[in-house]
DNA sequence: CCTACCGATCGGTAGG
DNA sequence: CCTACCGATCGGTAGG
């Protein structure tokens, strides 16, 4: 069963890297010690195979999700809180953040049915919480919630995902360490200062 | 010297749709009439043909330019001429969008050398322009001049190139139109927001 | 601008 | 898990 693993690791590499068009069953199987017929034992077709490791990134999404919400339920710092946690999610695997975009540019009908079931019902909480804090006065009265949740998302996944691209803009000598902090740094502290009143 | 155009035009829209690789010379042929081999006879490679579709949305861009810094250079509302003007850029046909995300994924090292010499000489004078602002007052400190207008960057291309995908997370009868406004006004407002001092 | 055709490579199957 | 092989399709060429 860890060969099933290592395939599904391989391709989710490979299609987050050039997109799954231009990678070949070949160069999965040959990057695991295989040949191409070998893998289809596994994954009876290459759409079979997409659409498993499209599952495991999702699955992975929904183990993180509970515990997203319990940072955003308790006490203060709600804010820093999730949205920290939705970075952390990404930075700790980019190829999650390319492969969403990926998906998102080639396949928009079937990523329309994944959000409206996986980060529908997530955002309506957040919502109710931006709602709640406009009510308080906390919360710009001018944000327009659901179009703010997704322009924050927009922001974390595009970021993670063309990092490496935009160094040259930042720094003379850009390290990858230096060039995610002040990434970092200033999405959240855009998204926070668009939110928040003072 | 017509059919060239048409070429360009039909390669744009299914580069853009599908992706480089997913994209076959004979669909975009026989979508202006012609067979393949005629094709080729325009373009020697379909890398060439790819370079082409690049380069007449670099040289639009660069048309676009001139005019963006004229309404920048001159009285108020300088940030709102601006954002609007590249907001429209893209608006003005969402292929353009969404074929910069897909080079940016497909072709990083590529996008970077284009980055440089298009965007990055424009990108130093828009953070004179908010270092003058920080020093006067009228900006936030806090902001990091570079960071924040990639960040910009990043939210008006991919806002753009993936409205369609999030019409369900805004409205229960998503329109094109509504959306985009929503989408529009919110994202100008949070680079607003997280700009100026109040 | 076309037809005819090329080698290479693709995803996938047969059979062991 | 392999070798051997399939039809389909790709980008591209020859020749008119």
């Amino acid at each position: 069963m860890v060969i099933r693993d290592q395939i599904l690791a391989e391709a989710t590499r490979r299609f987050a890297a050039r997109g799954f068009d231009a990678t070949t069953l070949k160069e999965i199987a040959e990057g695991v010690g295989i040949r191409s017929p070998s893998l289809l034992y596994h994954f009876k077709t290459k759409d079979e195979l997409r659409r498993a490791v499209l599952e495991k990134l999702l699955s992975h999404w929904n183990d993180v999700l509970p515990r997203l919400l319990r940072a955003a339920a308790s006490g203060e710092d709600q804010f820093e809180r999730v949205a920290q946690e939705m970075v952390a999610f990404f930075a700790a695997s980019p190829d999650r953040a390319r492969l969403l975009v990926r998906e998102v540019m080639d396949r928009p009908e079937e990523i329309q049915a994944l959000i409206a079931s996986h980060v529908l019902p997530w955002t309506r909480l957040v919502c109710d919480y931006i709602r709640k804090g406009q009510a308080e006065g906390d919360v710009q009265s001018e944000v327009d919630p659901e179009a703010y949740v997704i322009q924050v998302i927009n922001l974390v996944v595009f970021s993670v995902a063309t990092l490496d691209c935009f160094g040259a803009l930042l720094e003379d000598q850009p390290s990858h360490e230096r060039v995610w902090q002040r990434q970092t740094a200033e999405l959240l502290r855009v998204a926070r200062q668009s939110l928040f009143e003072r």
